[in-house]
RNA sequence: GGGCCCGUAGCUCAGCAAGGCAGAGCAGCGGACUCUUAAUCCGUAGGUCGCGGGUUCAAUUCCCGUCGGGCCCGCCA
């Protein structure tokens, strides 16, 4: 009898251990970011959080890691509305984004205004690229020394370039850079043109069709043609790791001409590498792909209000990385329940029965946690649950009422240590975000007007005829919460022969069109009195 | 025309490296808990592994082909 396979490797331990067998004395993980406009959740996978989780673990096997994040800053500006305005797009296409201001007026820069909150975030992923900007880079003596040689070999360059190009092949003499305008800093090749270079004096001579200018810059100022600049970043950083969206990987696409520069213009071997898919954006049930220019986005220091950063790390350390992913702010639940999940697992709590998937969600939730769970099993509120809770209580501020509140609904530990109801309020506040701003309104709590018609057919005779008596005891008599509560009890057991749970679900029906709701009798204790009599009657 | 990725239960996905009984979670359905909708627990159903060939004692897995979805092969990064 054969055996059930139970091989299991998580995909970064893969990698690692691969990069690890190349028994190199360090590591140097690299990956990129061109500050387009707002950095999406989508970006960060293949960019920050999965080259993150690799250089954990290959540092975890005692090897001298660096991670870096390349902010492409001398890049040309490219975005669209309704990111920006159509009068800003046009102002500012092709100019480089270090000079591009703030959009909204409220930062230094339009680099700051989309960096800033970034950066501010990162803290909570705790992921710590070292992070390097390319106006920098190329200031640097190594970085001119690497151009100056691209430069020498010119028509070797150009060779290579239109050996992956179709039609527009390059003409004789093409200088593969992008120089900036001195007087409208343009830096796209859709507006300048390198004309010449004096390596010498490091400067190159323009033109520029943006403003018309005609002039010499500094090379520094300016930057290698994109298949270039990265070959070039390959060496001048040291990568031994690269990871890259998957419109890089196909054949003859960018990470493969690239590669071929290194090996045959500047000499070395091209980094490692890894394809990922794009995560898009459900909006309208229709998929659309996060675009930085184009303003899709769901932002990255948006997460960290809404769920747990760990959830979103989970997520993506579960999923393999050329699995396309769709997000949406509605499947949050969702996620953090898988990530619960792997929790319980992680801690023996509750595992799936099949073994490769529990190893699967265990080694991605270590890794979610940069290889150092919790020591202890965090207490876990449902997030739906959480979200619902969450918009019970009048001051979330008031972590004595929220604590009471999930005693009454679910067994929570009455004594906890600190980290722990620390750890429960945070997801409930982050679920009140949810509630409110993202939620479909089944997950909102909020009474309609009117009964709506549809629900009337829902209503037998016995509904009814139960309604009816609790508009006769509430008519009877004041009721506290408590007896009120054993009051709804009564009527559907002694009065009516029904199930309690039937009668709620009546009366939330009545009250909020569906079947579920607040803590109805502190909620009915609430209203107005009359009013509800009146609702509950005029059926 | 050339190439890459994806296709497994209603949904989201494992399983394929190195062939060996078709798997999870969610949603569904049925119960239990009989001071709450909820939560929790137990049970249950659900499949032409896109399709067709080939190799094999044995194919979801390997090979060839094909269909569907997404994407690249201009510019820009």
């Amino acid at each position: 009898m054969a055996k059930r396979k139970i091989y299991y490797k998580h995909w970064i331990d893969e990698e690692a251990d691969a990069l690890a067998n190349l028994n190199r004395s360090s590591y140097i993980i690299n990956t990129g970011m061109a500050i387009s406009g707002l950095i999406h959740i989508g970006k960060c996978r293949s960019d920050l959080l999965c080259p993150g989780a690799l250089s954990i673990k290959l540092r975890s096997l005692c090897k001298d890691v660096k991670h870096y994040l390349t902010l492409y800053t001398q890049d040309p500006f490219k975005a669209k509305p309704p990111l920006v305005k159509p009068d800003f797009a046009e102002k500012y296409r092709g100019i480089r984004i270090l000079d591009v201001p703030c959009p909204k007026g409220c930062c230094g820069s339009w680099v700051d205004h989309f960096l800033n909150p970034f950066k501010s975030t990162l803290d909570n992923f705790k992921i710590h690229p070292i992070m390097i900007a390319t106006d920098q880079m190329y200031q640097k003596p190594k970085m001119k020394m690497i151009i100056r040689k691209i430069m020498r070999k010119r028509e070797e360059v150009r060779r290579i370039a239109n050996r992956y190009r179709g039609e527009a092949k390059k003409p004789h003499g093409w200088i593969p850079f992008n120089p900036l305008c001195n007087k409208c800093h343009a830096i796209s090749p859709q507006f300048t043109e390198a004309l010449s270079l004096d390596l010498d004096n490091w400067t190159v001579e323009y033109r520029c069709k943006k403003c018309n200018d005609h002039g010499v810059s500094g090379m520094e100022l300016g930057k290698l043609d994109w298949r270039l600049e990265w070959a070039a970043i390959w060496l001048f950083l040291d990568v031994d790791f690269e990871p890259f969206g998957k419109d890089h990987a196909m054949a003859g696409g960018s990470r493969e001409s690239c590669s071929a520069i290194a090996r045959e213009v500047l000499g070395f071997e091209p980094p490692r590498g890894q394809p990922f898919e794009f995560v898009s954006l459900l909006v309208d049930g229709r998929s659309i792909e996060m675009t930085s220019s184009g303003g899709v986005s769901f932002d990255f220091d948006e997460w960290p209000r809404v769920a747990e950063p760990e959830v979103l790390k989970y997520w993506y350390m579960i999923m393999k990385p050329m699995k396309h992913l769709e997000f949406s702010p509605s499947r949050i639940p969702y996620l953090v329940n898988e990530y619960d999940r792997a929790e319980a697992a992680y801690f023996n709590i509750q595992e799936p029965q099949d073994p490769q998937i529990a190893l699967a969600m265990k080694r991605s939730y270590e890794l979610a946690h940069n290889e150092a769970p919790p020591t202890e099993m965090p207490i876990q509120v449902p997030y739906d649950h959480a979200a619902m809770i969450s918009q019970l209580v009048a001051d979330l501020s008031d972590h004595d009422a929220v604590l009471e509140a999930l005693r009454r609904t679910i067994a929570i530990p009455g004594k906890a240590s600190e980290k722990s109801t620390n750890y429960v309020l945070e997801r409930i506040r982050r679920a009140y975000c949810w509630a409110t701003e993202y939620a479909p309104t089944r997950y909102r709590i909020k009474m309609l007007p009117r009964m709506p018609e549809d629900v009337k057919h829902q209503l037998g005779e016995k509904d009814l005829a139960a309604l009816a008596s609790l508009a006769d005891s509430l008519e009877a008599q004041e009721w506290t919460p408590a007896d009120l509560k054993a009051e709804i009890y009564r009527i559907a057991r002694d009065v009516i022969k029904m199930s309690p749970k039937r009668f709620f679900q009546v009366i939330y029906l009545v009250f909020f069109g569906q079947k579920s709701g607040p803590q109805l009798a502190q909620f009915i204790s609430s209203l107005d009195k009359e009013s509800v009599i009146t609702r509950l009657r005029k059926l």
